[in-house]
RNA sequence: CGGGACGUGGCGCAGCCUGGUAGCGCGCUUGCUUGGGGUGCAAGAGGUCGUGGGUUCAAAUCCCGCCGUCCCGACCA
């Protein structure tokens, strides 16, 4: 905490976002492991927010959680050329084990598919056993180059859905639906808007047939890709042998699924939301809504407010509102507010003398400079409406920023020119419209000025046929051009 | 792996050029004080200066090697 006062964004993004996250508590860089980070309670809390609202609703989609090995088998990897192919780059193996060299290898897994299909292959005999839709929690690790605490660490939470269908289109559907759910969270819980789209071929997920995702505009216009959910069509199915036998007594490939989002997305929630004055987490997300700051002078006062302040509470408590009270001897009020407010709580209430004669409260929104008084009789209405509220404003919000930054381009250089001024600082990135085609050769020239495809939007605001400003070929689609985390 | 910078109490840094046995801010501990936006004062605890070697009467400081970290690029959820 101490001196540094969270850097002002424009000055550094980089400096600035990593500043939130040492403020508000957050993560660490590990000691130990390059690239990997402790994730401290504060921002763990955030991961079991997200946790329950995924699990909630892989549940309503029948979906059931289930549990695979950390370790994979190597030759499971290169049973798919693509997929080995894609990862071994940033694969780490175990060579060693019990003091000896091992006959067969084991990477650390980079994402389960492989070992998931294998077990499939046993699991899958009838059409009976189909779909079969598992969930899974779970560390996985991937060794890049680079890292950024949430963004891109070595070694990441997530959840991977792995699914099997005994047809092409439930297939597809089920791809589909899962990349609902996460817009779903991204938007309504996280406030955080998103673009869902198509990746094209050069960007896909190694193995898959066909990659959707959700992108996000952070405050410095660069794009983050929030979640992804795969068609794997029957790649995996004719490595691993999956099969079942249908109706007609014939034998078939599955056609499988998987999808996930990891502790990125905590990394995306900082970007969208947080301001120079640290966290700024949106209220469905806060595990803590609203903290109580008590004012008082001497022990008489001490005693009167605290009393208001707990029964308060309570009644906050009893509307389902999450709130603690800041009792804490030998801090002022002024240092409890920074404190929380850079911990992102949505909700500041202060209680002194002056209210509690008056018969009031003062409550300030995080997303706010300005604070309110109240009737204390009336706080449970006040909080919940200033709750949602604030979920809405915080989506509304990004979502402008989204559209305003968002621009049309005819040419390539039209697109290069939009891009040239993107750097790390703020508002410097744009998400640019324009047809291209979905071309690896397409790709590899955006490539030269760091930009990317981002996807292909599924929504037709932009969509329409037109001219590829790189091949000028017909293409049925407007794209999604950014510079990306 | 290329290009840059940097390793000094828990954190952030100064000291290095011009060698003389380590200092500041924050945090932490104790006491008083204060309390409606980071209270103030006082007293404390805490460092073999990344590491190995060299030069020297003497090295945080000069020289060489190694290790590590961060930033920029290639890779990527």
């Amino acid at each position: 905490m101490a001196e540094s006062k969270i850097t002002p964004r424009a000055e550094n993004f980089a400096r600035w976002y990593q500043d939130v996250i040492a403020q508000a508590e957050l993560a660490e860089p590990a000691e130990v492991v390059k690239g990997c980070m402790v994730i401290r309670p504060n921002g763990y809390a955030i991961w079991e927010r997200l946790q329950a609202e995924l699990d909630r609703r892989f549940k309503e989609t029948g979906h059931v959680n289930a549990y695979f090995p950390l370790l994979i088998p190597e030759s499971f990897l290169k049973r798919e050329a693509e997929h080995v192919e894609g990862f071994s780059p940033e694969l780490a193996v175990v060579t060693i084990a019990g003091g000896e060299p091992l006959e067969e290898r084991y990477v650390i897994r980079p994402t389960s598919e492989t070992i998931i299909g294998h077990f499939y292959s046993r699991w899958i005999k009838s059409w009976r056993d189909l779909p079969l839709l598992i969930n899974q929690w779970a560390n996985v690790l991937r060794w890049e180059l680079r890292t950024r605490l949430f963004l891109r660490t070595t070694e990441f939470l997530w959840q991977e859905g792995h699914t099997a269908h005994a047809t092409e289109a439930e297939a597809l559907q089920e791809t589909r639906r899962m990349l609902d759910v996460y817009a779903d969270v991204a938007e309504n819980v996280m406030a955080m808007p998103v673009i869902r789209g198509l990746k094209t071929r050069a960007e896909r997920f190694a193995g898959a047939v066909r990659s959707f995702c959700i992108e996000a505009m952070m405050q410095n216009g660069l794009a983050l890709q929030a979640g992804t959910s795969h068609e794997l069509g029957q790649n995996f199915a004719k490595a691993f042998e999956i099969r079942f036998q249908n109706q007609a007594g014939e034998l078939e490939y599955v056609w499988q699924t998987s999808w996930g989002v990891s502790t990125r997305l905590i990394g995306g929630l900082i970007m969208v939301h947080s301001d120079d004055r640290g966290l700024v987490l949106p209220p469905k997300l806060a595990a803590v809504q609203g903290v109580f700051v008590p004012i008082y002078r001497n022990e008489e006062e001490r005693a009167a407010v605290l009393a208001k302040t707990n029964e308060l509470a309570q009644a906050l408590r009893g509307a389902g509102i999450s709130v603690q009270v800041d009792n804490r001897e030998g801090t002022t009020p002024g240092a409890k507010f920074y404190h929380w407010e850079q911990r992102g709580i949505p909700l500041l209430i202060e209680l002194g003398p002056r209210d509690l004669a008056a018969g009031n409260v003062v409550v300030r929104r995080r997303d706010s400079t300005q604070k309110q008084v109240h009737p204390a009789a009336a706080l449970v209405a006040v909080a919940q409406n200033a709750l949602r509220q604030m979920q809405a404003d915080l989506l509304e919000t990004a979502r402008r920023r989204m559209e305003e930054n968002t621009m049309l381009a005819n040419s390539l250089e039209e697109v290069k020119k939009i891009l040239e001024p993107a750097t790390a600082e703020k508002g410097g990135g744009k998400f640019v419209m324009a047809h291209v085609k979905d071309d690896p050769a397409c790709d590899a020239r955006l490539k030269e000025f760091k930009a990317s495809v981002r996807c292909i939007p599924l929504e037709d605001r932009y969509d329409g046929p037109g001219r590829c400003i790189i091949t000028g070929e017909q293409t049925p689609h407007r794209v999604v051009i950014a510079k990306a985390y």
